[in-house]
DNA sequence: CGAGAACTGAAAGCCCTGCTACATTAGAGC
DNA sequence: GCTCTAATGTAGCAGGGCTTTCAGTTCTCG
């Protein structure tokens, strides 16, 4: 009971489902599960049954692309409100990529065919998620053409550009990005290794356009740095 | 009024369309507009304006991601019954890609609004879209882990072995890909040059995995090209 | 059918960056 | 605070493939 009210509150805030009717809603907010995961844990596997698709409540989810020999490269994160793991709505094959959760969070599991039904029914609902598609599109396309065309210089220079918008707070020496961060996660942002990023962000510092504080980077000179892409 | 019907008689053939019925196809084929391209000609380029997509009715569309030095990523064909430029759906920003017909082609150009307008009244074409979408993202992330991660061999022998999957013939001597497709065309389906693809594939030749006949290839092991991969 | 454009074959050089290998440092957990 | 693990700084080396160049071939279109 105290479940499915916390489920409802959280579905309310989702604007992807901002369509439905109280009364959907509450149908809606029968028939899914709350989960909680943890730090590192893995939410699906390339493998995995495809049945069912996720919105994210609180937290943040990474979702990758992984190799045999351990290469990965990571197609996106999902915040809040965001919904992951729907590439499933094809047919329901097989994960084809991983899902995992980056920090502590919440999430909303709903089937497959629930989703469906709902879709079925819901002609709002449709037209949000056709936008939001095609909106993860655009995004998937120019990170293809970024991957393909750049060079490594200027694909973390582009990156940490974004990341700032996205992350960063104000600070006396620039911009900080207020995310933890490693540089291999860097480097599966832009299909890189570790030690190519390592070296580039250290020239990088070199040459005064960002500087770090423990290990938060903190862009100094965003204007050169937009200038190497 | 013959346009007008036969314009009905093309969209009857989109599957995506397939939830309309006859009054709101009727109401459909009359706010559309019946365009022929000819070959070589540009749809739309990247900063044309983004008020419209396209379904094909006959021929094929390349759309693709351009850089100002000349250099151009393949995303993706589209044949008949397909549908391309609807990333415009977002928020009808500007082109961000290239779309141009390979052949004489016949395609249906609806308005961005008109199509919005449709999918607010139809729960069943919401559901075919998102369907839809959700597989074209499906295919790209594959893509995308493919450029990065693969070396040009490994690329091109997939690409030939899809190709000859999707425009194969049988052949005395193996399968041949009908399709008039030059090696500048394949190194930007696959990320790569030219000299390289070509380069490649006389590897593959002296290797006895593919021959050529005038300017189509013939795959002739396509065991031993997909153990490339 | 002829001329020009488009396409292919081949080869040398070079450069980015991935890979390997350690040393060092910062964090996390006890 | 201490230990152990995870993360970072550096460096050399090798190689795939991009660039450049040019010759030869095959379409295409007038």
């Amino acid at each position: 009971m105290q479940d499915s009210k916390r489920t409802l509150w959280y579905l309310k805030k989702v604007p992807l489902l901002a369509g439905l009717g109280p009364d959907q809603m509450a149908r809606l907010s029968e028939s899914v599960d709350l989960r909680e995961v943890r730090r590192r844990e893995v939410v699906y596997l390339p493998g995995d049954p495809g049945e069912s698709l996720f919105l994210v409540n609180g937290g943040r989810v990474k979702i990758s692309k992984v190799t045999r020999d351990g290469k990965a490269l990571t197609l996106n994160y999902c915040g809040p409100s965001e919904l992951f793991g729907e590439t499933c709505l094809v047919d329901g094959s097989p994960r084809q990529e991983m899902a995992e959760a980056m920090e502590n969070s919440m999430i909303t599991e709903v089937s497959r065919t629930v989703f469906e039904e709902f879709l079925a029914n819901n002609a709002s609902l449709g037209l949000r998620m056709t936008k939001l598609l095609a909106k993860r599109r655009l995004h998937l396309e120019n990170k293809v053409e970024t991957l393909v065309f750049r060079d490594v210089t200027s694909k973390l220079a582009e990156l940490l550009l974004e990341l700032a918008d996205e992350y960063g707070v104000e600070d006396s020496r620039g911009i900080l990005i207020a995310l933890k961060i490693t540089h291999q996660e860097l480097a599966n942002l832009i299909g890189s290794t570790r030690e190519t990023v390592s070296l580039t962000l250290s020239q990088f510092k070199r040459k005064d356009l960002l500087t770090t504080d423990g290990r938060k980077v903190i862009v100094t000179d965003s204007e050169s740095l937009r200038a190497l892409y």
